[in-house]
DNA sequence: TTTGATGCAAATAGTTTGCATTTCT
DNA sequence: AGAAATGCAAACTATTTGCATCAAA
């Protein structure tokens, strides 16, 4: 195992064990400025991209992605195809998702405000609250 | 065919046949009061429910649902499972997401209300806007 | 009579699972 | 050593497709 702190913390924090598979993975989506929208085909393409060495199999993309969603660190998008989104901003945000390319785009928190939201029904709470534009071309 | 008239009229004059098949399904969906929310799976085993004479199969189902949608007369709802959900309330409207049951209900248009909202990228107009209120439980 | 819809089965896409092997602690 | 993670292939679920048959215009 690599020594890489930030990572290495990062999972260790959040109770997943820091294996070669899950730092690649996570050095890849995390270490980002910019926030990354993908699907579990996404990020098998680029982790596997051809002339690397040390593949990670299908499998455990998708229980990396899994587990990295339950610790909090990847956020799962709403769209209508039968696809998971996972986007690397946890944070409360929006998105604007284009019907023709399929692709996602964010927008920040503050860009859409509500003056009125409905209560949760009884024996429930609001987990969270998430505003989807679907876009089509002009 | 059999004449129901309301039924083959909303058809036609969507430029869909009124098929045998398209007016059994449509008659299931359009005249209720309630709106309904449904999957393919969910919509198959009523059409076809056991004694059912005159089955539907599963790919005309999916013709059908297919080709109501494109027509307007259904919905699809934004979930984060691997499955198409469809309503049969096609104004605008909102969902509140049950995570703990996968249950979607209906919040009527007017129960959210805002007061911001972002512009299109250029190129694009907004389709729709749809809010999902995800919930669990106390 | 021609165009579009249906039905079946096979194909595909996305995801999950079982289990032996390997890695972390 | 013991618990957890990986990898592979097979299984599974949702959906789509090809094509022959059939019904509507």
């Amino acid at each position: 195992m690599k020594q890489n702190n930030e990572i290495v913390n990062k999972l260790r924090s959040s109770g997943l064990r820091p294996t070669k598979q899950r730092i690649k993975i996570a050095e890849f989506l995390f270490k980002r400025e910019k926030t990354f929208h993908f699907t579990v085909e996404n990020l098998n393409k680029i982790i596997n991209k051809k002339g690397n060495l040390e593949k990670v199999s299908l499998a455990t993309i998708y229980n990396t992605t899994q587990a990295f969603k339950k610790a909090g660190h990847l956020k799962e998008i709403l769209t209508n195809n039968n696809t998971s989104y996972f986007d690397t901003n946890v944070k409360s945000h929006h998105h604007f998702y284009d019907d023709d390319t399929s692709v996602l785009t964010d927008i920040n928190f503050d860009e859409i405000e509500f003056t009125k939201l409905p209560q949760a029904p009884k024996g429930k709470i609001i987990k969270g609250c998430e505003v989807i534009i679907s876009l089509k071309k002009l």
